[in-house]
Parts: C-alpha cells; sequence; structure tokens
DNA sequence: TGCATTCCCTACTATTTCGATAGGGTTAAT
DNA sequence: ATTAACCCTATCGAAATAGTAGGGAATGCA
C-alpha cells in the first residue's frame, strides 16, 4: 500500500504542477486545498526539495516551486523518493539492492524470479506516466 | 515489500507442493527445511488452511498437505491471502476495496488511474505464476 | 530597523503493523 | 496411556508510519 506521505506528496506537486504560472506556492495553500496536515506536509516537501524536484523561496512571496520540467518528472521518481524502493523484495531492487538475508541463492529462488517479472512491469507503468500527465488528468 | 510472513508462506507452500508424495508434512520439517521459526510458521499455515489452500492431519503422522490442484494456485491468491490487496491503493482494489478516506472523487483522481494500471499489469503477473510452476524453478 | 511571512531542521510522540513467542487445548496413532 | 502432531488465542517487543512541537533563519516591505 502507498503511504500516505507517499500519496500526499504526490497530491501536492500535483497542485504545484497545476498552478505553476502563480510563483512559488505556500505550503499553506496546498496545506488548505488538499486537506494536509500543514506540518506533515512541512516534512514532505522538504524530501521532495532534497530530492531535486521541487525548489523553495523563504520569506514574504516564497513557497515552492517546481525545479525540474514535470513532463521530466515520473512516477517512479515520486515514489521512489517518498516511499523506497518499488522492488516487492530488496534483491530485485535497482536502486536498493539487497541481499535477501533468508534466501541462500538468487539464482534458484523462485520468489526472486517472479518479483523480478513483477518489477519490471510495474516500473514500466510508472516510468511511463510523468507528473504533467498526471496533473492533467487529476483536472479534468 | 512483501512480509516474511507471506515470503515464508511461499517458501512453505513450495515445499509442500515439492514433497507432496511424502503425504502430509509435519511443521517441524518444513520450519527446519527452511529456517523459518516453528511457531511463526505454524500460524502461517493456519491462515492457509482457513483459506482453503491447505489442509491438515491431526496426530502422529499427520501434516499438512495441499488441498487443491498446484497448478490451480496461483501467486496472486497466496498473496492475497498472507499479505492482504495487492493494490497499493484501497480504491483499486478488487477483493479489498475501500473508499479512500482523503479523496473526493475517484473519477477524477490521477492516482487512482495510475494505480488501476499498476494493479492490473502486477495482476497480469501474478496470475500466470501457479505454485506448481514455481516449485519447478525452485529446484532447478 | 522592525516585523510579518515563509521555509528550515531536528527531535519527539502516538499509533499501527510486523515478527515472533507463549502456552495450553484437541486429535489421532500405536 | 503416551506421544506426536495440529489448533487457537493472547501477548510482547521492535520497527515503521503518521503526525506534532518548537525554535531558527531568510526574505520582503513599511
Amino acid at each position: 500500500m502507498l503511504s500516505k506521505k507517499t500519496k500526499y506528496g504526490i497530491k501536492a506537486l500535483t497542485y504545484i504542477c497545476g498552478h505553476k504560472s502563480d510563483g512559488p506556492i505556500p505550503i499553506a495553500t496546498i496545506a488548505e486545498a488538499e486537506n494536509i496536515s500543514h506540518k506533515f506536509l512541512e516534512t514532505i516537501l522538504l524530501t521532495l526539495r532534497k530530492g531535486g524536484i521541487l525548489a523553495s523561496k523563504k520569506g514574504k512571496g516564497g513557497g515552492y516551486y517546481l525545479l525540474k520540467d514535470p513532463n521530466e518528472v515520473f512516477m517512479s521518481d515520486i515514489i521512489r523518493l517518498l516511499s523506497g524502493p518499488i522492488a516487492m523484495v530488496p534483491c530485485v531492487s535497482l536502486n536498493f539492492y539487497e541481499k535477501c538475508d533468508d534466501c541462500p541463492d538468487e539464482n534458484t529462488c523462485g520468489i526472486n524470479r517472479l518479483m523480478l517479472e513483477v518489477r519490471d512491469s510495474t516500473l514500466k507503468v510508472l516510468k511511463a506516466k510523468s507528473l504533467a500527465q498526471l496533473t492533467l488528468e487529476s483536472s479534468k
């Protein structure tokens, strides 16, 4: 299941993307519009900024804005930043690989192969959807 | 991420499937072979029995055995039993549907549509792999 | 300069989930 | 009767998740 952190993050990004002509958007505006606790959202946006997707402007008139072209921000990037690995077992993760402690040999592990397939098919979907696309669909 | 419960469950099923000519397999045998805590495995097998995949025989010489044809037990069934929904948001779950508390309208929700696609592609993979197939691959 | 606005950052807390254990009860073979 | 095996519920500790607290720093404007 998607964590609320991730879900809120996606919603916030969608909001920012849909209002990007307004200049920097304050946390408070997003929090109110999307019904997210201000403080919780603050930590989420911080993560997205450190992850290079958002940038911020301090002080009066400040807020958050997109650092990257929304056509180049993919759902897989966002989810990885906020939830970590997309794979269902660490031993098939591309970005967070780790050996499974309970598995003697990956090459003969049926779970490994199955989850590799799952990862690939999931990634195919998540990489094919950009923030720009999602934003468009959400405003319909 | 797959929980250990699910992972252990799959491993246990694979073991039982690979030794089904031996008659009922005691928990202790599986626990030792797959390096799983006996007691923990006990609760997992109980779930699988209640879910209709396994059956058990009590008393001396007892143990667990497959109730269904391993060609008819799919990975999606096992994972649903042990981990719950396959979908990443409740509002696109086929077997565990629930309205997202924070989403005003599913029809205009971009996350909903995206996660629907993810669910479909994941399910396609998980439904295509039966316990029999996994068991074969694991023994290679 | 002073003040309001807004982000920055760390730490903390409450709740839930996960992994595992405990322990006694029931069933069946010999 | 004894022993091997499953049955079932409760509980516990650790980790993850969701959310809170609170002060600090930068910026814009009067």
